[in-house]
DNA sequence: TAACAACGCTTTTTT
DNA sequence: AGCGTTGTTA
């Protein structure tokens, strides 16, 4: 194997060294903020290459998110040659779950051609299920069912393992339901996210022979953010490393933050246990943030007990002190945000290099509206989805059905749509006759039309869809996939549908489908387009031009930014008052968590906020500041005092100065009639 | 079946 | 406050 760069370990210190050198053992590195940690795991991957100790190909590379696995798979391609430029097995959990379960579908009574449905369609699911078995869906609500399923998957317990944990009345009408879900899913060859992993999971455990073919085949695993694994992922991650025990794990405990969708935090702390003879390594010099912010978010993370414990250091400069400052309520904040940024920052830095990171996304709102009006560009990460629009989601249900004449929940996303007189009733009609006698609506559909008892107006447009499918399906065997969702849009009616209604938003959405369609090309086919659908969430995010930044803490991770502002740092908002009803003390420290990655985005200067008002689900509330503004140490923050009044000054002047035409005295009066409203 | 009104839930985070 | 779901009516 040839490596383009062989001076991969220069600039490299001590501890980062050993990290990439000592190849076999269990090894976890705790890797702090801004550690360089991903150039130690791209770096380790090269040089087990370089030192011929395991191709490509028989490297296991796991990272949880899409943008994590991108982000390496670029950058481990600049040490390989272009022969070789990528890595076969990196991708999330779940991506190389679905490959390894499309191989051997069949060990798991799957077709390989099997769907991957979200959480939209399981919850659908899950109402057909509760509505069938008389399920008070107003005592026992979707949403709840739904998430302690998701838990027993994500502990590896199939509807046969459920332990009870106390509430026995609500687990048994959970269970009940998780029965029948597990068995519908199989009658729709199909699999939730959780069942990825699990099915892997009992397919590896089932199947010697089969665990045995990848002992062989992977001489190295390496896992990104061990710190978010599950108890499923770590079992799945011990299946795989049973042989040659070469498992390198980075992750940093005081970055873990998924706890609520099953991030077990013990997986980590107790490394060495299951793994023996493991080396642990720490990387704590930071290269990211200036002193004043690494000792601010050291500060506050050190309120947190059962970490393992490191002292991030910076041989950096002392810079700037944090900024705290109060504003009077949310507009005021968004507003003097915007006026820091636009007479400030916009000098010093590029807008792609500010990012305002908030503890809800709706809190991006507020700053939209303002931006809008100063004009000032901005983008947001992690809002809507691509790929949860309807538009986009009802066509891919299109390719779905095409794909897969199991999938009963795209056959029942789109049946009807566009309306085609398949009404609630001709429904429920199929699919109870399909729940009765275990078949999918598609095929029962044949059934009940061969039996003539569907309504006759019913009947002539189920024939007609049914027989369009089939054509489809045709059609896919001398067609691209790009094309054939051209022919559906076409045929199926769903464009005239949208080009009829002749608003705005239709325009929007056709211009939605064009990108779908555009994006489609990337594929080689229907399927590897459907599994990027199903796993990825958002098409490329657009870098383009000078934009700041809006985005969760939680979708911050992994990111850094010369100035990063945290505005809401109110009790309630922030450490959110659900999570602490929720889970209490371990919540709050999670919630200190997240503040310390958003404090440890930022590389020059950080900007923390509360607002004395906010309006919440329509009412204004009283707010106090965040209890985390005081556990920041007091000589790394700077108190900013704006008074009232000329806080509203400021917005007065902000307005005058970065919009045009709005210097009229009627358009100042209604700002100020506005202010006055506010109070 | 479709249009409209009433209701209630949301807004913590995501593969 | 705003959205989506459910219920009511034509």
């Amino acid at each position: 194997m040839q490596i383009s760069k062989l001076n991969y370990l220069n600039n490299l210190n001590k501890n980062q060294k050993e990290a990439i050198i000592d190849l076999d053992g269990p090894c976890l590195i705790v890797a702090g903020a801004g550690s360089g940690k991903t150039r130690v795991l791209t770096t380790r991957v090269a040089h087990i290459i370089n030192q011929n100790k395991a191709w490509p190909n028989q490297i296991l590379c796991v990272t949880f998110t899409n943008k994590a696995a991108k982000e390496m798979q670029v950058r481990i391609s600049k040490f390989l040659d272009k022969k070789v430029s990528s890595l076969p097995w990196l991708g999330t959990f779940h991506s190389v779950s679905a490959k390894l379960l499309r191989k051997h579908a069949s060990a798991v009574g799957l077709n390989s051609h099997f769907t991957i449905i979200d959480q939209d369609d399981q919850m659908r699911l899950i109402k057909n299920i509760a509505k069938a078995e008389n399920i008070d869906i107003k005592k026992l609500s979707p949403n709840i069912i739904l998430s302690i399923i998701n838990q027993w998957k994500n502990k590896g317990w199939l509807p046969k393992d459920v332990v009870s944990k106390g509430n026995i009345t609500l687990e048994k009408a959970v269970l009940k339901v998780y029965k029948f879900y597990q068995e519908r899913l199989k009658i729709l060859n199909s699999c939730d996210f959780g069942d990825l992993i699990l099915h892997c999971v009992t397919m590896f455990e089932k199947n010697p022979d089969i665990l045995e073919l990848y002992l062989n085949n992977f001489k190295y695993v390496l896992v990104d953010e061990y710190q978010d694994s599950n108890h499923i992922q770590s079992k799945w991650l011990n299946l795989l490393t049973k042989k040659n025990n070469n498992i390198c794990c980075v992750g940093d405990d005081d970055q873990s933050i998924y706890s609520w969708r099953g991030a077990e935090i013990g997986n980590f702390l107790n490394f060495d246990k299951t793994y023996k003879n493991s080396k642990i390594i720490k990387l704590e010099q930071n290269y990211r943030s200036t002193q004043n912010i690494l000792d601010a978010a050291s500060g506050l993370i050190s309120k947190n007990r059962g970490r393992l414990g490191k002292k991030l250091w910076t041989d950096g400069t002392k810079g700037e002190l944090v900024k705290l400052t109060c504003y009077k309520n949310g507009r005021d904040e968004a507003t003097g945000i915007g006026d820091i940024i636009e007479q400030n920052l916009k000098k010093k830095y590029s807008l792609n290099n500010v990012a305002i990171l908030v503890r809800a996304i709706f809190q991006t709102r507020e700053f939209e509206e303002r931006f809008l009006k100063i004009g000032m560009s901005y983008r947001v990460i992690g809002g809507t989805k691509f790929y949860e629009r309807a538009e986009v989601k009802d066509s891919v249900a299109f390719l779905r059905i095409v794909n897969q004449k199991n999938d009963d929940l795209a056959f029942e996303r789109i049946i009807n749509v566009p309306k085609r007189s398949l009404g609630e009733s001709t429904i429920k009609q199929i699919y109870d006759w399909g729940r009765a006698n275990k078949q999918s609506l598609e095929n029962s559909s044949y059934v009940l039309l061969q039996q003539n008892k569907i309504k006759p107006k019913a009947k002539i447009s189920l024939m007609g869809i049914l027989k369009l499918f089939d054509k489809w399906r045709l059609d896919l065997k001398e067609k691209k996939h790009y094309e054939l969702m051209e022919i559906i849009l076409d045929e199926s009616g769903y464009s005239k549908m949208l080009k009829d209604k002749k608003d705005l938003e239709s325009e929007g959405r056709l211009e939605n489908l064009k990108e779908l369609i555009r994006g489609m090309r990337d594929f080689d086919n229907l399927q590897s387009f459907l599994e990027h659908a199903a796993l990825a969430t958002s098409i490329d995010q657009n870098w383009d031009g000078e934009k700041v930044n809006l985005m969760t803490m939680h979708g911050s991770k992994g990111l850094e930014f010369d100035a990063v502002f945290l505005p809401g740092w109110e009790e309630g908002l922030f450490p959110h008052q659900k999570s602490l009803e929720e889970k209490g003390d371990l919540a709050l420290e999670e919630e200190r968590r997240l503040a310390y990655v958003g404090l440890t985005r930022a590389k020059k200067e950080s900007f923390i906020s509360f607002v004395m008002n906010r309006m919440y689900r329509g009412d204004w509330i009283d707010s106090l500041a965040s209890r985390f503004i005081e556990e920041i140490p007091e000589k790394n923050i700077q108190k900013e005092d704006i008074t009232e009044q000329k806080n509203e000054d400021f917005i007065f002047n902000q307005d005058i100065d970065y919009e045009e035409g709005t210097k009229s005295p009627g358009w100042a009066r209604l700002q100020r009639n506005k202010i006055k409203k506010l109070k």
